[in-house]
This record gives structure tokens, C-alpha cells and sequence, in this order.
DNA sequence: CATGAATGAGGGTTCATTCAT
DNA sequence: GATGAATGAACCCTCATTCAT
């Protein structure tokens, strides 16, 4: 679930030596580099050499912080998504007192963080392999998915119970909210589809309508 | 972009002997040997020699009806998500006169196809390779996505002239029918999210808000 | 246990093409190769690229016809030393009227074959790598040992019977007819100790003075 | 074929602090963590890693002591095996005058050594690389083997002087005095076959019966 | 029309060994 | 005296693809 403990540092002397960088940053160095590998080849394709040239180390050398490359995707989902989604839940926390705004904020989180491609690229390739790799798949519903279910939920909820939002189910909620995002992050980076110009205002008139779509029932 | 022509039909002998039949059924059949392999496996674990047993042929013997693995992802996306978008265009002509009803008929159809696993796996699959062979990203969104945007956008548009719709750009609406019909399946398909008991229900809801969305504005 | 049948041939035409004499072929020729391999590098040593080249053939190859590395050592039991067992009990069972003689027998044979470095290569082998693959170990044990305890006791109990020999546990016949067969052997192949000029007398010798030790005791 | 010094010894501080015994103590706890993992896993398998570890050492630090895991093995030839066949020289030397009775402590005290799995395990290495390291092979010909024929051909040939045992070329009676023994150690501990209940008395018969064996021939 | 046989080109992973610190 | 870090060289095994039959 994480990667091997960048190999065991004595506390004892202060001076940090150029090669204990070195030894500290690895792990992210790799990353990012198996990030772009897999981001351009994919999950099968992308060759562990590559990646370790990528990230200057021997082949060998990236299997002193990562036990196999299923953990560098495992490693990946924790350290570049499941961020975005808590950071989802803080906004949701924060923002129960305006649950619009705060449903906004995160709405607009999600478009922003998955329009990069770095971003976008990892549940992408979870959904590549979820069915071979099951434990990766489960890693990603419990700390990505279920996070922002749980954010958005709470903001729903809590928008009914003041009377902005009417009452829908949760997962009705998230597949508004979250499902044209995701789409238009598809059809970008998967299918090539260059974004309309005015993509920023599309997404925020998008985002307009679905407000109304939840504002409660008009008497008639 | 198709299959390689059965192999050579000699002319000639005009008799269609019993098992010409089977010769011109193997193309399908591999097909359908191939999607379930794809499915459960991805593109790049999928093994041919599996697909091939599968369609009780000899792994030379798919290559008589398909030049290469990737021949087989992209007759797939003709032959199996292709005939869905096309069915979307038809809807949609036919329904010019009741927008509202033909944009729930196509938001049904899409539901509907993409709920069986075996529909849905050719996107996924797509997703998954289309860095590597954009020639195929290319093929899918012309084949369906545009297909798909041209048939939500005709509606649209046809509803707007009549005042049924308020005026969105055209991608706005796909996103906004097509993009929690997505999300659910990729949850539900990919992530092994079972769907809810009353998924119909919560679908139908979903359409509802969204035609709220779509709703001209009110006068105030 | 055996190898991969080689690919199945129809019984169908009689002709016998040149390549399918090959296909025939095959599978002796890898394990010829594998035992070469085996005999000069040791189990680990040996590479599969090896084996396949000195059997003509490409390194894939030669998993047409067996699963592992370890499964090439298991035909190897079964295929040359097996046999060897197999041929003891053969003589046991066939002179059981004349036990002497038979134990003469059944040690030359011993001796004979295991003289030849690529018989003896083979429980070489095993005694090398019994401790990781228990189930080989077992194999020999089973295929080798057991047969080679049940010629000899068999021919021992008979003697005992008839006033020939003398009642010894039929562990301590085995070990004093086979052990010093089996030192020679490991002092010879393994230590590179040459074999004295005249090995074959004092062979002789040997076993007759193991005829002594197990004759009847004399009465006082 | 001996272990590296243990590293520089300063010349000058002549306070032997606590640590020293430490180092000194070095190379045998690395040697007893190598025959350990050897023991278990063979030459090849036996990782240097585990030996590190076992001897609470990183890596690097078996190699203060010790070039190769050859070196390892080479050392333990020396240090397991070789005592036990200088043992029995001493013991042929001290007991000229009473061969038999010699030759049967030299029969017991080699089947209890090989007993040990530690001390077999060495010659059983031996055996498994001898043709990769046929100076090892040497080695440990020259060390054990010989000074086990020296010996027991002393005795012999002292018996032989004296009346007491016939005369046999050195060869013959090594086999028959050290092959029993060593077949009953490779069954035992190679293939598991646990030593039967009255082990211990069959080893007593086996060793009665080859003095019979040695016995010179009674004049008729 | 079909296949049995074969292979070239890796792919992930391991490990003995080295060296700067 | 000791080690953390790093790596080069393999090694087993796999698989899409080809071709003679």
C-alpha cells in the first residue's frame, strides 16, 4: 500500500549528504516517472526500464523502493488522487453552512485537478486493469470514490435540510455532479476531443443547470 | 478497419456446401471470443491463443479473419458500439417532433446498452489503449461520440426552436445526459460497485432533473 | 509428471511428413539437451537457452513440450533412471530361484549404469535441489529408491528363506549392496577421483565379500 | 582459501576494546549463517542477503570477511568437514594396534558427524557445484576424501599385518566402510526418508557384518 | 480452410557484487 | 569496521505473429 521505506536511515548524525537527498527523493522521483510511463503507454506496456531510466536509476535500482510495478500504480492512486478527493471532503466540511458554494468549490476542484492529464491519467489506468487487480480497484473506490461521495453527500444533504437543494439520493447526486465532468475528462485526454474554447464557461453554465436541476421543487 | 475478407471464396464451385456456413460465421464468432476476452482480461492481457481457443479455432486460424490483435479492438467498435450510436442518430431523427421524449429514448438506449458488460467493455477498452493507437481513439469518436453529440444536439437544438429546451451548447447537453449515464457504469462495471435496489427509479429521477436543467428559463 | 503430450497429431493420413517425425522427436531430444545442461552447470546454472540451442531449437520452444525447468528434471527421473529400477525389479522377480545371482545382477546393473556420468547426473541432480522441490525428491524416492529397496529385499528375504543368506533388515541389504556402488560413483563423477585401473576386479571383489558378510552365519 | 583477514587490524592500539571480539568472532557466526541458508536452499538459492542477515550484517559486510559465496563454501569445507576426516586419521593413527576396534570409531564417529544435517549439508553442496568449481571439488577431495582413505587404509592395511582383516586394496574397504554410511545419509536427509526405529542397531549389524566381510578368508 | 510448430523480442524480477560515505 | 545505495547481467517464461503443410 505504500512504498518500501526509502531504505532505513540512522536519526543519529544531522549532515544530510548529497546521495541522502538523493535517497529521500527517490521514491518521488519514481513516481512521477512511472506516472508518465503509464500515463503514454499504459499500465501493461509501460516497460519498468523505462521507467527507471526515466527516473536516472538502474532497472534494479527502482525495486529497492517499490516491490513491483503493481505497487507503483497502488502508490500512485495515494499519493496523486486520493488527495484531490480529501481535499474534497475538507471543502465539503468547511462549506456546510453554504452547501451551493461548497458544492461548486468542489465541483470546480474536480474539473480543475482532473484536466491534467497527469491526474486524469491514474484513474484511467485504474479502470484498465480494476478487473485483473481487484485490490487496486477496491483501493480506489474506498480513497477516491467513496470520498467524494461522502463530500458531495454531505453537501446535498445538508442543502436539504436548509431548503436549497431538494432531497435526492446521494448517488443520484454524485452522477450529476460528478458524471459531466468525468465525461468531458474522457472524451479530452482518452478520445482526443480538443475542448471547446469556451470550456470554462461551458462548466460553469454546466454547473448553473445543475443547481437548478437540485433546487428544490417550485410549488406549483 | 474490417476483417480480412473470409478467406478466398473460390469461385467456381457455385454448391454452398454445409460448411460455408461456419466459414462465414467465424468471423463472429471470433469476435465475440475476443470481447469476452478483452472484457475480463484488458487489451494487453488478453492472450490470443484464449480468444482463439474460445472460438474453437487454432491461434493461426484468427489470423485468417483478423490481421492482428488490434484489427480485433477496432472491428469491435464498428460491429458492437457503432450500431448504438447509430440507433442514437436514428432516435433522434425520428423524434424531431417530441424532443423531450426522443432525448429520453436515446438517454434510455445509452443506459440500457451500456449496462450489459459486454458493451461497455469496448469504451473501456478504448480508454485504456487509445494513447498507443489513436487511430482507434480516432475511430471511436467518429463512430460514436460524434455520433452521439449529433443526435443529443439535433434534439436539443429542435427543442430550443420549439421552446421546450433552453438554449445550451451542444456539448453542455451531452455532458450533462451522457456524462452520469457514463459514471454509473464505470462504477458499476469497473469498480464493482453493485448498482443501488432502485437504480431505475434513481435513473429516471436523474433524467427528470435533468430535463428540469434543460427547462427553459422561467420568466421571472 | 510427463511432458506436454507433443501437440496432437491426427491419427487421420499415414503419411509422415518430414516435420512431424520432428514434432516426434522432440521432446527426447530437449531432455538429451536438458540433461547435458544439467550434468555440466548444475539445476540452477543451466539455462533454458542453453538447453533449447543444443536442442535446435528457440528458447520458446521448448515449451511446447515441457511446463517448467522443473518439469524437464522430472521426466529426466522418469525417462532414465526409473527405468534403471524398473529393470531391477525385473531380475529380482526373475530370480528369486537363484537369489545370489540375481543380487549379482541387480548390483552389476547398478553399477553399469550409474557409471555412465549421465545416469548418475540425474540423482546428482535431485540430491541437489530435493530440499526446494520436495515433490521431485518424492518422485525419486518413489520411482528410484522404493523400487531398488523392494528388488533387493525381495532378493534377500528369498536367500534368507532358502538358507543362502542370513536375515538382515532389508535397510541394511540396500545400504551394503548400494552404498559403496554409490560412493564410487559420487567419489568418481563428483570429486573427479579417476577410477582405479582395476575398477572392475575390485568391484567384483567388493561384492563378494558382501556375499560373505551376508551369508548364513557358520555354526561354530 | 581462507577468508579475508578480519580488516586491518591497527597495529599501534594494543587495548583490545569489546568490539574486537566481535570481529573476531565474525567470520564463524557468517560462515554458520551461509551453512544454514545453504543447508536450506543449495548453493544457488541460498541468497547472500539472507546470509547477511542471518549473521546481522548488511550485505556489504560479508564481504569484509569473505570475497564470494564460493569463498564461503570453500571455507566451510575446511572448517565443518575437514576436521571430522582429520579426526579420523588421528584416531587410525592411535589405534594401529587394535585395527578393528579403530576402523569401528572411525565407522562411528563419521555416521554420527553425517548425521548432524549441518555437516552433511557440506559435502552435499559439494556435490551439487562440484563440476561449476572443480577446485572445490579438489579441495574437498583432497581434504576429506583422502584423509579418509589414509585412514581407514592404515587400518586395513595394519589388520591385514596383523591377521585380523584380509587383504583389500584401500579403495575396496572405503567403499565398504564409507558407502553404507553416506547412502544412509543421503536417504535420510536428501529424501526424507526417516531412519528407521533400530537405526542404531542396524548400523551395529551393518558394521559387524562387514568385519565378517574383511575377515581373512578361513582356511577351508 | 485450418493448424501444428516454431520463434523473436522482450518483460518483470532477482541477486552477487561494488563503492562512496 | 560497516552500510545504504546502486547496478549489470542474467534468467525464466510469455506471446503475438508467421509459415510450411
Amino acid at each position: 500500500m505504500s512504498p518500501r521505506p526509502p531504505p532505513v536511515r540512522r536519526a543519529g548524525r544531522d549532515a544530510a549528504p548529497a546521495w541522502r537527498r538523493r535517497a529521500e527523493a527517490r521514491p518521488e522521483e519514481i513516481l512521477e516517472a512511472a506516472l508518465q510511463e503509464f500515463e503514454t503507454r499504459g499500465f501493461d506496456a509501460a516497460r519498468m526500464e523505462d521507467i527507471a531510466a526515466r527516473a536516472r536509476l538502474s532497472k534494479a535500482g527502482v525495486y529497492l523502493y517499490f516491490n513491483s510495478k503493481e505497487a507503483l500504480l497502488r502508490e500512485l492512486i495515494v499519493s496523486r488522487v486520493a488527495p484531490v478527493a480529501m481535499a474534497a471532503e475538507r471543502l465539503a466540511a468547511a462549506g456546510q453552512a453554504d452547501p451551493g458554494q461548497a458544492l461548486r468549490m468542489v465541483y470546480e476542484l474536480a474539473s480543475e485537478r482532473l484536466s491534467d492529464p497527469h491526474v486524469f491519467a491514474v484513474p484511467r489506468l485504474v479502470l484498465s486493469i480494476s478487473n485483473r487487480f481487484p485490490e487496486i480497484a477496491d483501493l480506489y473506490r474506498t480513497e477516491v470514490i467513496n470520498r467524494m461521495r461522502t463530500a458531495i453527500g454531505s453537501l446535498v444533504a445538508a442543502g436539504a435540510q436548509t431548503g436549497v437543494f431538494r432531497v435526492v439520493p446521494v448517488d443520484v447526486a454524485m452522477r450529476l455532479i460528478a458524471g459531466p465532468v468525468l465525461f468531458e475528462m474522457i472524451k479530452r485526454h482518452a478520445f482526443r476531443d480538443p475542448p471547446p474554447d469556451d470550456l470554462k464557461e461551458q462548466m460553469t453554465l454546466q454547473f448553473d443547470l445543475l443547481m437548478i436541476a437540485l433546487a428544490p421543487e417550485r410549488p406549483t
